[in-house]
DNA sequence: ATGTCAAATAATATCGATATTTTTGGAGAC
DNA sequence: GTCTCCAAAAATATCGATATTATTTGACAT
C-alpha cells in the first residue's frame, strides 16, 4: 500500500532519499539561504511522510547545511562572506594536512585511484555539470583518503559540500569558468604521483585561493 | 496530561533532554561503545516517546558520538587507538590555528573572559569532577573563542568531546590525575594574556601530548 | 494614530499504532 | 552433526492524529 517510485535499487529508505533529495536542493540553492523549512511544505514537496522529512533535516544539521532553532523548526543555512572565507581557510589547512599524509602512504594502489578518478573527472566534463560535480569531488577526496584519517576526510569532504555551495549561488553553476581549471588538476595529480607533497599542497591550496578570490569578487555585486 | 519532571527552567523539549542526557551517557561511558542502541529500552530509560529519542540519536550522528546502521538503528560510536591518536592529531592542529587567530585578535574583553574562566576552573576544581569538566571546557573554548572562526570552533568542541569520552573510558574519570595540570593551564593562561602566540600554543600542544601519550599507555592494557 | 493584550491561526513537537524489515529459532534434509 | 530454509519474534521505520508552542490578527484603550 506503499508508493515504491524511486528507479534506483541501492539505497531504499524514505528518510535517506528525502535526506538526499533535500541536501541536493540546498547546495545547489534551490532551496535558498535562510529559508524557512516547513514540515508540511517539505512533505509535500517530497511526498513522504512527516517523520523522514523532520530526521533528513535533523541529519543536515550535521552537515551544518540546516540550522535548527529550538521550538522554532529548521532553516537552510545562511550564507555569509565571512563564513565563505572560514571555509576556504580551513580546507587550506585541513586538506593541506590530509595531502600530505596521503603521499606519505603513497603506494601504487593510490596512485591507480588517483589516475582512475582523474581521468573519469576528465570524461566527466564533456558531460552536464552535474556529472562534472561529482567527479570533481570524488578526484579530491581520492587525493586525501590515503591518509587514513577518517574523521579528518569527513571534515574535508563537509567543507567541499559548503564551498560547492557556495559556488552555485555564486554563478548559477555555470560561469565557473572552464578557467584552466583542467591544468591546475594535471598539477596536482602529477605531483601527487610524484609524491613530491610540497609541490601536491602548493598546487592544491593554490587552486583553492584562485576559485575563492574568484567566488569572493562574484560576491560583493 | 504530560510528564513535566525537570526542574530546570532553561531548556523545555523532550528531544532537547533526551539529546543532553544520551549525550552525558555515551561520554562518560555508562553507553559503552559499540553498544546497540534500541529506541524501546532507550525510550524507557528516559520515559519519553519513541520521536525525541529517535531524534536525539539523529543529532548525536552529528557530533559522531553515535552511528546510524541504515536499516538496523543506531549504536555508540566504537572506541579504538588510531581513532584516539586521529583526535589527538586533529585537535593539536585546529586548536592551534584557532588560538593564533585568537590571539592575534586580543583585546581587553577578551583577556577578562579568560581570567573569569580560568578562576571558575580552579573553583570548581575543588567541587566534584562534574563541574570541574564543564569549567575546563568552558576555559580552553574561551582560549579559542576570539578566533572568531565559527565552524572551526565547532569542530575544536566536537574534537574536544570525543577525547573527553576517552578519558572517561580509559580511567573512569578519576585516576586523570592532577598531575600538574593546574601548572599547565597557568601557564597557557599567562603567555595568552602576554599575548605570545608561539609560547601559548607549545604549552597547549605539550598539554594535549601528555595527557594524550597517558591516555594512549592506559589503553594498552 | 499607536501600543498592548487576547483570541484565532498556523506550525512544531510528540504520541500511539501500523507496516516493513531484520534477526532469531527450530524443523527437516543431507 | 551440520546446513538450509521457513516461520515466529523483535526491532526499526513510517504514518496519522493530537497536544504544545509560536505567530499573527484584530479589538480596545490610551
Amino acid at each position: 500500500m506503499d508508493a515504491m517510485l524511486d528507479t534506483e535499487g541501492k539505497e531504499s529508505s524514505a528518510t535517506h532519499g528525502a535526506y538526499r533529495r533535500l541536501r541536493e536542493m540546498i547546495l545547489t540553492g534551490e532551496l535558498p539561504p535562510g529559508q524557512k523549512l516547513k514540515i508540511e511544505q517539505l512533505r509535500g514537496l517530497l511526498d513522504t511522510g512527516a517523520s523522514p522529512v523532520r530526521e533528513a533535516l535533523s541529519l543536515l544539521t550535521s552537515d551544518m547545511l540546516v540550522e535548527r532553532i529550538d521550538q522554532r523548526g529548521f532553516r537552510a543555512a545562511p550564507v555569509s562572506k565571512s563564513n565563505f572565507e572560514e571555509i576556504l581557510l580551513l580546507r587550506c589547512n585541513l586538506e593541506e594536512t590530509a595531502l600530505r599524509a596521503s603521499i606519505a602512504n603513497a603506494d601504487a594502489a593510490w596512485e591507480d585511484r588517483l589516475v582512475l578518478r582523474h581521468h573519469h573527472m576528465k570524461k566527466a566534463s564533456q558531460n552536464g555539470a552535474h556529472d562534472f560535480e561529482d567527479a570533481h569531488k570524488a578526484f579530491h577526496m581520492a587525493l586525501l583518503d590515503n591518509a587514513k584519517l577518517p574523521l579528518l576526510l569527513r571534515y574535508c569532504s563537509q567543507l567541499y559540500d559548503l564551498n560547492i555551495r557556495y559556488r552555485y549561488l555564486a554563478a548559477g553553476g555555470s560561469s565557473y569558468k572552464k578557467r584552466d581549471i583542467s591544468a591546475e588538476h594535471q598539477q596536482i595529480l602529477d605531483a601527487a604521483l610524484d609524491r613530491d607533497a610540497d609541490s601536491a599542497t602548493g598546487h592544491l591550496i593554490d587552486h583553492y585561493r584562485r576559485t575563492g578570490e574568484y567566488l569572493s569578487s562574484q560576491m560583493d555585486s
